[in-house]
DNA sequence: TTGTACGCGTTATCAT
DNA sequence: ATGATAACGCGTACAA
């Protein structure tokens, strides 16, 4: 209920200045232990707490940094958040939300917004693509540090963390080769995404090494949702020589995909594997569990936490740049397991 | 790269004052067409932006609310965290998150360190019980408004959002007589949280309306992970006279003592239904698919950022509070449909 | 060791 | 319609 207490209250209980009670608080060497341990106590009993916002003002340094993602609660996201939260807390930043929604017009205004807002520096997951990269240029141009984390655009100058979307989508069309698999379907999210682009890659490199025929009627493009796995797995079960197994570049596609086959007198894994992509929490627990490849999102959030640390240390002297690529992780489980 | 220019930079351009340039960008009427359109022009030319810290200092509004919850990467909060967000960015609030890991003392220290850094407003689901709110309470009474979701405190003077969690419970469990369950247990969650009393509580006034008894060993306390829903199953399966269903106050916990059950010679739903609470994504996609109630958590969300909202508005008069309870919802699927 | 004075960027209250 | 000045709360260079 009553106004916060300010260090001028504690000076002029004192009869000293703001400056000596600052002074005191903030361990200056300047200052006799008697008035030090004067303010230390009188501030803990008028219930002083230093205004951050004063400070932030002050000094040019918020201590909040901006995390920016399409949606917060898809347990991708939230991970990258928890991991983000995790290193940075501890620190002393606060982490600052936003979602986008996929909205690229939204997302600059969001940029805008935190820049504003005097973030010290912001970790984003952006829907823009490289195609329209100089849309963001003029923002990412600010000497506020910027990383961009899982989907990110291509600049020399600025930090990213990313999984090897080649390798795991390489190792997961491996698999389903070594499993005995002969035709190989994918689903090939088009929005643009360079992860997406690296995962196609992956699968058709892992194809061609292996001997196999890149067949072009066997890679559908949709979007990252359950409705167009269900479609496109239709569209594949009607071709005149289906396949027989799907590595999906998202597991919510493939959930669509994998109901629409329960609803045909095929098995998985017998007669047909899939392998999907996030290792989503669903896949471990559906009947067949799914096949997944994980990109750690957690040590994605850290490792972007502390990119951005680093690049703060880096400030005074030479501005550091990097380009961090975790490793893809494919988990193996039922629904691409047909060799015991 | 260049210092961020100021209403000083643009006032000096223009050979007028600072206060004339502030009101050219405040829409203040007190200034002639001619200078503010010259203003504005020079502010975008001059790639000018509102330093919203110096606002905030001025003002005493950060424009900034707090979310304090246990993990961010939990379904349910990161939904709930969605709605604030959906709710708050349009109102130009950006929304701080931090997460307690379940550890109170550290709860604590994040709601002083949100103080400090001048939120407008706290938004939280405590790990605090009613036992120990007292520890809590210095901090609640500032004149920074709080408000609790799912997991709230009995403060007569604080505003909560929460959902019917004894209804849902009654309507999960009167659901399993209506199917014919006559051996009902319950997964019980013993932390001292008040929602999983509601729960109990729901869970016996449905059995005890409908003439059925309450059989103490047919209750397990446990912990909200799969290990201990695995464990409890076994217990229960273990009884002389073993249950017929089970209605948990947990998803999770109740995931365990499926893939219990599954490892048994037992069918679900024929010889065995379940019930779980907060209609978990993984619950719609397992096989069977499982039953819950749902907590409609970015409804929860859109909420508690409403309430705060009113708060704000009636904070020069009267000082509101509300105790909203959002319904809690049965979903029915498989894990519980024995009649068809 | 302590006090004085200023600046961070903005808005609001007086004058003019 | 515009200018001058104070104030928000803090830290710090400089002076004493």
């Amino acid at each position: 209920m009553s106004k916060k207490t300010t260090i001028y209250d504690i000076a002029k209980e004192l009869q000293i200045t703001a400056a000596t009670v600052s002074r005191a608080l903030n361990n200056n060497p300047r200052i006799s232990k008697n008035t030090r341990e004067l303010v230390l106590e009188t501030a803990a009993r008028m219930n002083y707490k230093q205004n951050r916002l004063a400070l932030a003002l002050k000094s040019g340094k918020s201590n909040n940094i901006g995390v920016v993602v399409p949606y917060i609660n898809r347990n991708f996201f939230s991970s990258v958040i928890r991991g983000v939260e995790d290193e940075l807390y501890p620190k002393g930043y606060h982490v600052i939300i936003s979602q986008t929604h996929e909205d690229k017009d939204r997302e600059l205004k969001i940029i805008q917004n935190l820049l504003n807002a005097q973030v010290d520096g912001i970790l984003i997951s952006t829907s823009y693509t490289n195609e329209e990269k100089n849309k963001l240029e003029p923002a990412l141009k600010k000497s506020t540090p910027f990383i961009f984390f899982d989907r990110k655009l291509d600049f020399p100058d600025i930090s990213s963390v990313t999984i090897d979307d080649y390798q795991g989508a390489y190792d997961a069309t491996k698999h389903l080769i070594d499993q005995g698999c002969k035709r190989i379907a994918h689903f090939y999210v088009n929005n643009g995404l360079e992860l997406y682009k690296n995962r196609l890659l992956g699968y058709k490199n892992a194809l061609l090494q292996s001997g196999f025929e890149v067949v072009p009627e066997y890679i559908i493009p949709l979007k990252n949702d359950m409705e167009a796995g269900m479609e496109a797995a239709k569209t594949l079960m009607n071709l005149p020589v289906p396949p027989d197994a799907i590595f999906s570049s998202t597991d919510n596609s493939l959930l669509g995909a994998v109901k629409y086959l329960q609803g045909l007198p095929i098995h998985i894994p017998d007669d047909f594997c899939v392998v999907g992509f996030s290792n989503e929490p669903f896949t471990e627990f559906m009947e067949p569990s799914i096949s997944s490849v994980d990109q750690s999102p957690v040590e994605m959030g850290r490792m972007a936490a502390k990119v951005f640390l680093e690049q703060m240390d880096s400030e005074q002297s030479v501005k550091i740049h990097k380009k961090v690529i975790l490793p893809a992780k494919l988990v193996i489980r039922k629904s691409s397991s047909k060799i015991q």
